[in-house]
DNA sequence: CTAAAACCTCACGTCGATGTCAGAGGCAAG
DNA sequence: CTTGCCTCTGACATCGACGTGAGGTTTTAG
């Protein structure tokens, strides 16, 4: 399929795409006019891409360990398996904040409610 | 205190309290010749703010939710209340995203481990 | 009193993932 | 062949939370 096909089937767009081949994260084969194509696995792989960005690895990062992805345990293996050990362990203190703020957000809509409750009439729950 | 002590208690720099005060994120009084002097609560405050901005919120929400967090439940209450829970939502939707990340990151080493170690005789586990 | 350190207000620089525009060529349908 | 859509490269624009430096005032330490 052409680019804009795997865009529009991935959920980005063509300029992302684009992106993405010039970081060294997704690489294609050119027509003889020098149009990009793509096979139905580079759709996995770009939603996988879009993915650890939302996780917040940059596309440095996310260079460093695709090959890992690609063919498991290359030369590279044993300094991308460390690598990307240490981006889960970054992840997971993350998710560890998040998971905190989230509960401060609780905890504040909870007294804001007490607190409007305590000013009206306690009626029946809406 | 000063800024320079808050921000250094707070663990932010300078230039950062001075950007959520333009923000109006956070208040200070000032001293006759113009320096800005706060109490020990910004520090909590600011904290609250950083941990905000890590769960991705923009420095506009952040300056539509701390108003309720305050002063709980003035006339703003209500709107900043769905506000609030609007946020959380997206919170909560952004950690399970992160969490399945996580997860596929850790697929992704179990399976690069199981592959090595297809390779090389099973000696005693490191 | 004096020098160092901290503070003030502009205001421009940065970085990373994308948007967007320009100018040119490719490809299928009528 | 032409019309219209897709694609190409290249390059400048954007946005948000700061960094950084200039040029000047205030506070603090000796």
């Amino acid at each position: 399929m052409r680019i804009g096909e795997l865009a529009e089937r991935a959920g980005v767009s063509v300029r992302s795409l684009r992106y993405y081949e010039e970081q060294g994260l997704l690489t294609s084969t050119r027509s003889a006019s020098g149009q990009r194509h793509y096979t139905d696995d580079e759709i996995e792989r770009v939603t996988f891409i879009q993915r650890l960005y939302a996780a917040g690895l940059s596309s440095r990062t996310i260079a460093e360990l695709l090959p890992c992805v690609e063919s498991p345990s290359t030369e590279n293996s044993d300094a991308a398996l460390e690598r990307m050990a240490q981006e889960r362990d970054r992840l997971n203190d993350h998710i560890a904040d998040l998971t905190r703020t989230r509960e401060a957000l609780d905890a504040l809509m909870a007294a804001a409610r007490a607190h409007r409750e305590s000013l009206r009439p306690p009626v029946a729950a809406a």
